[in-house]
DNA sequence: AAGTCATTATTGTTCAACAATTATTTATTG
DNA sequence: CAATAAATAATTGTTGAACAATAATGACTT
């Protein structure tokens, strides 16, 4: 019933609208995804949206209960630590690559720019989603197609995580005046400081989380 | 047409069959993978395989074309660079996390034995399998979940690479003794030695398996 | 209210069909 | 004969229906 124009399959499609679903939190974590249902949102056949579906459990967005179908996510505090080391390890490699002309830094210019205007706007999940744009930008840095795409991966799992929460402004706006000094240490050629301050930020940005999490859940 | 008995579905048992045909070198890069045949061959419908198919190819075992199918993924020498990259992070940074009577400790102590008694029987291809147990088992010290799971990914496409050179033995066998080596240090507690010998033995492997590429490019 | 059994809904998988695209063969022409 | 164009075959992309297996629901009994 389909004639397709675009070049991606459908199944990619699929996977990358659920993921958009979950990322903007319009899906919120333990929500199950009938097959039924959503294949006929979406207009996609039950097999197409399997795929789709198998893409994301391996991504760790879904998770799979055999004859019980799949259900969003749900990132729990070990998750959140887990993520956090990885960011530690990931972010910090890369920035230690960082060389002054690297065509990340402009990348990174821009994210704080539009995180600037979106924070003006008072459109939070905006500034959450130039924040990540930041950080990916920062990871591609190392150059690494594998690093980047562990990282592209659990930041979805962490988009996720601050939805769960309601995604409180204070938990992203503070970063952008941090992002901008990191990025000038970058640009600056200061990788020693920048990796100081990288960590201390991450390891800011955890705890804060992670408390969060705890009144979240008493 | 089948009554399941397993508990994991049968695209997941798919994905594990291809994923071992390609790491036990059945299948080599380039190769073309016709959905009507490998369908048939591992008894499951179009469909199925598909799923098994996406699966693959998310992880880079796999490359899709679109409307020509999938063939099974030619490391170029990029990735291998990638890949090493991504292991000294991964391994060092797992080392760091060391201490004498971690549970990971044991497994790679069985398999260094493992690997010697395999190189006893000349089984080559069992040495690369359990050499890459025994650095599997390292990151395992890491406890993270995400790292190893990466770490999973790209064991398999070195294997891939490895088994495009043939395998020769010189490629792995030395690395026992390095493995040994490694692991007093660790029980040891003597972290940074450790870091110092892994991350020297990396350098060394990565520049074996280079060395091995362009001339088998030539 | 708790436990059993029948009923219903959902997932797991297959199959057959057909449109869209690519591969191959045949025909045509210079 | 070589090169190219057209026709044909094969493969992928996607669907919808079917049915078995399992889980969820609800009625019934005590």
């Amino acid at each position: 019933m389909k004639g397709k124009l675009g070049q991606q399959s459908l199944s990619q499609r699929v996977y990358q609208q659920i993921r958009e679903l979950i990322t903007e939190g319009e899906l919120l974590p333990l929500q199950r995804l009938s097959e039924a249902n959503l294949s006929e949102q979406l207009e996609v056949s039950r097999n197409t949206l399997r795929e789709g579906f198998r893409l994301l459990t391996q991504e760790g967005l879904l998770v799979y209960q055999p004859h019980r179908g799949v259900c969003v996510a749900c990132p729990q505090v070990q998750d959140i630590i887990d993520i956090y080391r990885v960011r530690r390890v990931i972010e910090i490699d890369a920035i230690k690559q960082s060389y002054p002309f690297h065509p990340a830094l402009p990348t990174m210019r821009q994210a704080i720019q539009k995180a600037l205007q979106l924070r003006h706007q008072s459109n939070w999940q905006g500034v959450g989603t130039a924040n990540m744009e930041f950080h990916r930008a920062l990871v591609s840095l190392s150059d690494s197609k594998r690093l980047q795409h562990l990282f592209y991966s659990i930041a979805a799992e962490l988009r996720l995580a601050f939805n769960f929460l309601g995604s409180p402004e204070r938990l992203h706006s503070p970063y952008i005046e941090k992002n901008d000094q990191l990025l000038m240490l970058l640009t600056a050629g200061k990788i020693n400081q920048a990796v100081t301050l990288l960590h201390d930020y991450l390891v800011a940005s955890e705890r804060l989380l992670l408390t969060a999490y705890s009144q979240h859940t008493a």
